[in-house]
DNA sequence: TTCCAGGAGCGGA
DNA sequence: TCCGCTCATGGA
């Protein structure tokens, strides 16, 4: 993979990145569709990725950026490429490579992942884009535009109960007040420093989140490439592709450590968008 | 109108 | 540990 610059572009070759495929594969809930590619707000910032020919297209950057901020958020220092090779051994993941070769796993802002996460919970993603989007308008600082970064948590401890329910989050609004105000005791960056376990059992301390949304969390947000978020998605594919229904979490982790290794959240989210593009009405 | 969603928390068995 | 129920909301 080389990156290259062209005034406020960066571009990005010898790695196949789809953005559609990246940023609508249900990982992040600020993007959508633009003119040439996909738009939207990451690490407080808007931004445009897009393909021309081969390459990838990331603006406005520069160099500097690119390798503090970008790199690491578009896990540019890990080869999918080669990833995606060596998925044919397994005929379920080589068939996902017709609708979802390209995918990258993004390594997100863990507040704004958890927080978006636990919107995330028995919910639709086109209504928790649009909370998530009133939560940054009503929080987050504005950064041009209609433009609001997603907030910190400083500035979404300043959220009632009754704020978070007029956004929308129904049920979720005491989940989402009280972990905040929880995080304000603890250290999340040492979650990063933790084995997967560990890690999963300390977010699960948090209120309203479990099994699903701390896997989410650390697969989108701290980098642990094996964490397997089971959602309601992901139990069709075991089941209807490989004729398998996990009893507990246990049985699901030990599956999905046999059968994908040590990279199986990343197999996970090529089978997640595999299936939801399986199911376009269901999906939506 | 009904169904369903990137589920979690809770009480009871 | 597991099971079943409940929770709020709106798009399809």
């Amino acid at each position: 993979m080389n990156i290259s610059y062209d005034g406020e572009k960066a571009i990005i070759s010898g790695e196949r990145i789809d953005p559609c495929v990246v940023f609508d594969c249900g990982q992040t809930f600020r993007f959508e569709k633009s003119e040439r590619g996909m738009s939207g707000i990451a690490m407080g910032k808007r931004i445009y990725v897009e393909t021309t020919g081969e390459n990838l297209v990331i603006y406005p950057t520069t160099q500097d950026e690119m390798q503090s901020v970008w790199t690491d958020y578009f896990d540019l220092d890990f080869s999918y490429t080669e990833l995606e090779r060596g998925f044919e051994g397994d005929e379920v993941l080589k068939r996902t490579l017709t609708c979802c070769s390209g995918m990258r796993l993004l390594n997100q802002e863990p507040f704004e992942t958890l927080i978006s996460f636990i919107v995330s919970q028995n919910n639709h993603i086109p209504r928790i884009k649009k909370i998530v989007a009133g939560i940054c308008r009503e929080f987050g600082t504005h950064i041009g535009e209609n433009d609001y970064a997603f907030p910190t948590r400083e500035q979404l401890s300043r959220a009632t109960v009754q704020d978070m329910k007029e956004l929308g989050v129904g049920y979720r609004a005491d989940y989402i007040v009280n972990t905040v105000n929880m995080l304000g005791q603890m250290n999340v960056h040492a979650i990063f420093e933790m084995d997967y376990f560990s890690a999963k059992g300390a977010l699960q301390e948090l209120s309203g989140v479990g099994p699903k949304v701390a896997d989410c969390v650390l697969l989108f947000a701290f980098k642990k490439k094996n964490a397997f978020p089971k959602d309601v998605w992901i139990k069709r594919v075991l089941s209807e592709y490989y004729d398998f229904t996990p009893k507990n979490d246990r049985e699901l982790v030990a599956f999905a450590n046999e059968k994908f290794g040590e990279y199986g959240g990343i197999a996970q989210q090529y089978l997640f968008h595999y299936i939801r593009m399986q199911n376009p009405v269901k999906s939506k």
